[in-house]
DNA sequence: CGCTCATTTGAGGAACTTCAAGGTCAGTGG
DNA sequence: CCACTGACCTTGAAGTTCCTCAAATGAGCG
């Protein structure tokens, strides 16, 4: 894991920044759930921003209270802790579509922007009293905590297996996040990736010459992969 | 990780195991709820149960159908994943007062007991109707989920640490889970714990063998232990 | 081009696993 | 009561995987 030093570039205004979109976002996180124009008020009424990131800002630390949810306009976030040695673990990235920051009181993991960003800020008090009032926004939050509890569940018996393994599983299963695309760009950095898989970024690296030298994966471009055979990436077990 | 059969022994009924209380169970549940005399109902309306299961009888098979929801009554559950390889995965272990089985169509772990359980079943579907009726049901599984959640990114966190400080920081939070009793009575079996911390049973063994010649817990008797400066575990980083 | 930062590669060492054997304890039957 | 058994835990020695440190290569940008 990388010894790394906070960013603590503070909030960016979305005025600033060209890259981020304004209306569009908002239609974004109001469309799930449906063409309903009183809820989709209350929703847009709790709403702030949305506010953009450059790649490693800040978004909340770990500590901080836990006044604000946050949803993932565009770009990826990412979860993580810092301990005490300075060693890192990305504990979760977050997609468009993604909410995050379900701790009560304060924040337990730092939240960062993994690539440029646009964030909508929820206050969570208002989110939570919408629930109780609109039972769509309870079970909203409710499968989308179980999806992450999935998630988290996967990533759990992903860190006890070898390296090469970890790494065929992150790409693929990013592959298919995105949407399974032709070719797989991957938006974050080797370091952040290695940081979420338990490893160095060397033996990340060399994971993934070897992914190649197997024939699974190609390198492209740098950051750009072609996964060639997905289904011996399966095969290829602990 | 060990290589296990499955144990396939079939649902015990109650009536058979004397060691499983019936009446006690249902308050246990219901107040959490507070003394609301109708949802008190409506939540025993949708109960079956307490099942009682002896060690390493299996819940619910990865795979199954998720029509049910499990509330712990008694004893340790432990949710799992066994892999080709054999090798095994506890992704959790559940207490008295624990809600498990989130998955929405089928289960993707195994659900086992740990030791000798008692565990109330939940129809899923009756469950989340109840949640939009009674917006305090609702918020009563978020809450559940979020702080399943939290626990689950530090067991990410945790599969990143060193064995010693594995070992050290599970028995610490299970004694905190525990209550903190005068001594920690480790309810499951090494093996269980080994698989749940990403490590063979050996490595745990040494592991415990070391913390004890530091000074930090001492073995009273074979699954006995005294956790003896708590505060130099915390110290112990990486 | 020359700078910086990110990634790759290599060699040696540490941590953990594997394999094998020994020890402990509770239950069982002589 | 004591030997026998089986499950579980502990210990040792050798092997593997991954990490650390160091250096080289490559990519992006002014």
């Amino acid at each position: 894991m990388a010894n790394v030093d906070f960013d603590t570039t503070p909030f960016v205004e979305p005025s600033e920044t060209k890259i981020f979109g304004t209306v569009e976002t908002s239609v974004d996180f109001a469309k799930t759930f449906g063409e309903d124009v009183t809820l989709k008020r209350a929703l847009s009424a709790l709403q702030r921003g949305p506010g953009g990131f450059y790649r490693d800002n800040v978004i909340a630390c770990d500590g901080d209270a836990a006044d604000y949810m946050f949803f993932v306009v565009s770009g990826v976030v990412r979860s993580c802790k810092v301990c005490e040695s300075g060693s890192r673990n990305v504990v979760a990235f977050y997609l468009p579509g993604d909410l995050l920051g379900w701790s009560d009181l304060k924040h337990s993991l730092s939240i960062e922007a993994a690539t440029d960003t646009a964030v909508l800020f929820l206050k969570r008090n208002a989110l939570l009293f919408l629930a109780t009032r609109d039972s769509r926004v309870a079970s909203y939050l409710l499968s989308a905590t179980t999806n992450q509890l999935e998630r988290a569940h996967e990533h759990i018996i992903l860190k006890s297996k070898s390296a090469k393994y970890r790494a065929a599983t992150f790409f693929t299963e990013l592959w298919v996040r995105l949407g399974q695309p032709k070719y797989l760009d991957v938006p974050m950095s080797y370091q952040d990736i290695a940081d979420y898989l338990g490893l160095t970024i060397e033996t990340l690296s060399r994971s993934i010459t070897d992914l190649e030298r197997s024939g699974l994966i190609s390198r492209v471009s740098s950051r750009r992969l072609l996964l060639q055979n997905r289904f011996a990436l399966g095969r290829m077990m602990n």
